[in-house]
DNA sequence: TGAACGTGTGAGATCGTTCCCATACGGTTC
DNA sequence: GAACCGTATGGGAACGATCTCACACGTTCA
């Protein structure tokens, strides 16, 4: 059962404030009293109500991490799992426990709940409306938004540099000597598949002499929207002579490639295929994707320490915070 | 800023007490003071402190979920992300909150933690020493096991069907007509890869005509894995005159079946390959793997409405909680 | 007329800590 | 021997809510 600081103080035979000042570690305590309450907390299993601490100290030592996204998954998202684990990890060692919460309907109900619960600090993952920073920003209370995008400059994000990325994508695809271009590009209303689009086509037309470029747009990002575009547009890809394939993310590329797999095509003989995020699933895939990386464990550890910075109320915090894309080569390019 | 009950009482010209029965919904108001005191609360974007009324209360409303593993891939495991995933949803819908732990070390430190924050229960994920249920159960808090073993029979816990599970595989490889067959065969100290593997051979035996049956022994549960015994083993799968493959867990299946994949074998002409979990990525492989599926999303709902029924004091619930495995059948056989 | 009841409100204690302050004691220092 | 120090301890208020109880009013009914 649970014992309270009090019962504690009475079997050591001391005042709460002497338990207290053992417990805590802070304060003067003879080692004759140190020693009989360490006895007593040891024996009975006491643990110090968290609940009571944040309500004298006014800090919990509790950061909320959001997730904002329309369905699942969620957590089970390759993308926001990595950040997750990246982001427990670094809380943990900070000293933070975690609040997880999603929300599906972009409302301000997660945000209400975490906000009562008087977290230290907040999280915020992925897209998210404006109304939900505004919403935040009028409580004053610490936060960071991670993978989403915001025109305000004053809100601290992290980011992948996508423009980059897909400037990397192009120009190592066209130093392998394809001319001749397929995108299949995701939402474009999302920051990131925006960039990677954009930055694409800048490293080719860069180069200047790219003889074929089309771009499928695709209202998702799913395995099963890159699968069944690509079955609408394999007939253009053959005739059109394309020899490479780049999605803004590898969820679509998988997808895109299992159909040409499907179909008998010879990858990366017959066609190179190029993805963007670097999902677990991509270097287990056969053949395995070559990807841009993001660099998801920093993003999670930094977002934790940009936090904690935050609260420790420390000034000049940068507000944009961008991480190289790496592209990882594998067998399909 | 954080505001509290008495500023808000003071606003609306009203007493802590009175202004509390408006916030709180209960007791005794006048329409035109439960008006005064809303619009109050209105104005001063007020949330009532958790934290306080956890105090009084001696309720959290939380729940503190812990996924031990050795390592990470912790949150972002196929496996576990679509759990926590199904517990995120439930936990919101019975309005809880959720703290998530990892704990790679197999200590108490996660544990204390929560203790500490006086969560309402404790859902425990994955193996787990005795160590840690038998110091969980001296604190008397509501708890549950999922996807863990124990020869405790006073523990809730919640599992699937593996034995039965693997029995089906058997029988329904058997019922292709395969008669000689291979088995990756992971950690036989976790109930899950014992159980599969166990109920697997029955299935077998049951029909009684196999010709050939070897057992591959891994000691992890990884892709890797999976990949590098297929390599050690593929000649002794060729000459053996082997039909078909059973691993344990999708992600040895994976790496078997890539490993074959990149030898140019041709699956499931040459060789049928299942797996178990049906993770994700097993959906969109290529060729799809056939395999036995977890119901994660029931067990994730299931453990918060068990535990919500624990926490409420409801008696006599069933300890053992099984859920039936069913195959979903792919391209790879 | 007054007892009983429903409605509405506020004072004070309480939850489990921490922290400020008062106090006490033995030993230096002037 | 008075003043001061460092060490050691305990009393009481505070954090922000809820809850029990007391009380005050107006209505109804015997």
């Amino acid at each position: 059962m649970s014992h309270n600081i009090k019962e504690i103080a009475k079997l050591a035979g001391v005042s709460r404030s002497t338990a207290s000042r053992v417990i805590s570690g802070k304060g003067y305590a003879s080692p004759e009293v140190r020693e009989r309450v360490t006895a007593v907390v040891e024996r009975l299993q006491y643990k110090p109500n968290a609940v009571a601490r944040a309500m004298v100290s006014q800090r919990t030592h509790n950061i909320g991490v959001i997730v904002f996204r329309e369905r699942p998954p969620i957590v089970s998202h390759p993308l926001y799992g990595k950040l997750i684990d990246s982001i427990l990890t670094a809380a943990e060692a900070k000293g933070y426990s975690v609040f997880l919460k999603t929300d599906q309907e972009m409302s301000l109900r997660s945000t209400d709940y975490l906000l009562e619960q008087r977290v230290d600090g907040l999280i915020l993952i992925s897209r998210l409306r404006k109304n939900v920073i505004d919403y935040v920003k009028k409580f004053r209370i610490p936060y960071l938004m991670v993978n989403g995008s915001t025109d305000d400059p004053e809100v601290i994000h992290l980011v992948s540099d996508d423009e980059a990325g897909g400037a990397n994508a192009a120009t190592y695809l066209h130093g392998l000597g394809h001319r001749r271009l397929m995108i299949i590009a995701g939402p474009q209303e999302h920051r990131s598949h925006n960039l990677r689009l954009a930055g694409f086509k800048r490293g080719l037309e860069e180069k200047g002499d790219i003889e074929k470029l089309a771009v499928v747009p695709s209202p998702e990002s799913t395995f099963e929207q890159g699968y069944r575009l690509m079955a609408e547009n394999a007939e253009a890809f053959a005739e059109g002579g394309f020899t490479a394939l780049f999605a803004t993310n590898d969820m679509l590329a998988l997808g895109a490639m299992k159909l040409l797999l499907e179909r008998g095509w010879s990858i990366p003989g017959q066609a190179a295929v190029i993805g963007y995020d670097n999902i677990g699933l991509s270097g287990m895939y056969f053949p395995a994707l070559t990807s841009v990386n993001v660099d998801l464990d920093a993003m999670g550890r930094d977002s934790v320490e940009l936090l904690d910075r935050l609260i420790r109320g420390e000034p000049d915090l940068s507000k944009l915070n961008e991480y190289p894309s790496e592209i990882v080569i594998r067998q399909s390019t």
